[in-house]
DNA sequence: GTAGATGCAAAGTATTTGCGACAAG
DNA sequence: CTTGTCGCAAATACTTTGCATCTAC
């Protein structure tokens, strides 16, 4: 099994606050992608006195810390998502929100090959797809 | 040679005032990918009685009208280019700020083929890479 | 003439920050 | 202890909106 959250901000020098115990925490329970509203009040339940900058701070440092990713989809607010090995893109449901994850091994090549083809090394990347669901 | 975007606003049934056409003619000539604020400055030095107000209200209105498209690139503002026929991505020069258009039907049939795995039929897609320049 | 557009300033969102009190290492 | 974090409220950045006036059709 892969490294924690906790474990994951030991390794990288991040003070564990009790705060920051709940954010991660919650973020290992979640499968969908929270904005940080939706976190702050999953974590409201657990702690009452947190403060939203305080989710909105560590928030930004976990992704600087390469433990969450921050996707910014169509529609305004930030959304977060625990980051693990296998690297994946989304498949955005327009009519009901639902997000389906997917990776695909030819479209990663494709892309490392279209910005070599340019003189580029590739950094970073983001594909989202926006579908509707097919009749059967 | 394809539409201007005045001609697309009469088709449209888009009503054609003053700023809208300063507007329009900005974007035409912008082969950068300006955000509002940036649109505003240029539109200014023509018109130097706009409101900013108007300007996104315009671009929103374009952008709805299917005149203009919306990017959220890395980095907060929304970014405004003309539509024409022929779809590209973009390749962001995470340096320089610098935008690569290109196309690539290998990849867009991909796209396709992974959302109808997934029983879905696409109706917008976003893709973005972010790149350093290599040394020759 | 009339529906819709504009300019202005005020209001919304989403997010960040200064600061004194507080807690982790 | 000391450095970094927290909560709070105020500030910022981007975008939208109410309203009275004006303009394209």
């Amino acid at each position: 099994m892969s490294k924690n959250i906790e474990q994951k901000c030991l390794a990288k020098g991040v003070k564990l606050t009790e705060q920051r115990k709940i954010i991660a925490k919650i973020m290992s329970e979640s499968n969908d992608h929270p904005d940080v509203d939706e976190l702050y009040n999953r974590v409201s339940k657990i702690d009452l006195k947190i403060s939203i900058a305080t989710v909105y701070r560590t928030v930004k440092l976990f992704e600087e810390s390469g433990i969450l990713a921050k996707h910014e989809f169509k529609g305004g607010k930030a959304r977060y998502e625990e980051l693990n090995e296998g690297h994946h893109d989304h498949l955005i449901d327009v009519k009901s929100g639902e997000i389906i994850e997917f990776v695909d091994e030819e479209i990663e090549k494709l892309q490392e090959k279209i910005a070599d083809k340019y003189g580029y090394r590739l950094v970073d990347h983001k594909l989202e797809l926006y579908g509707v669901k097919k009749k059967p």
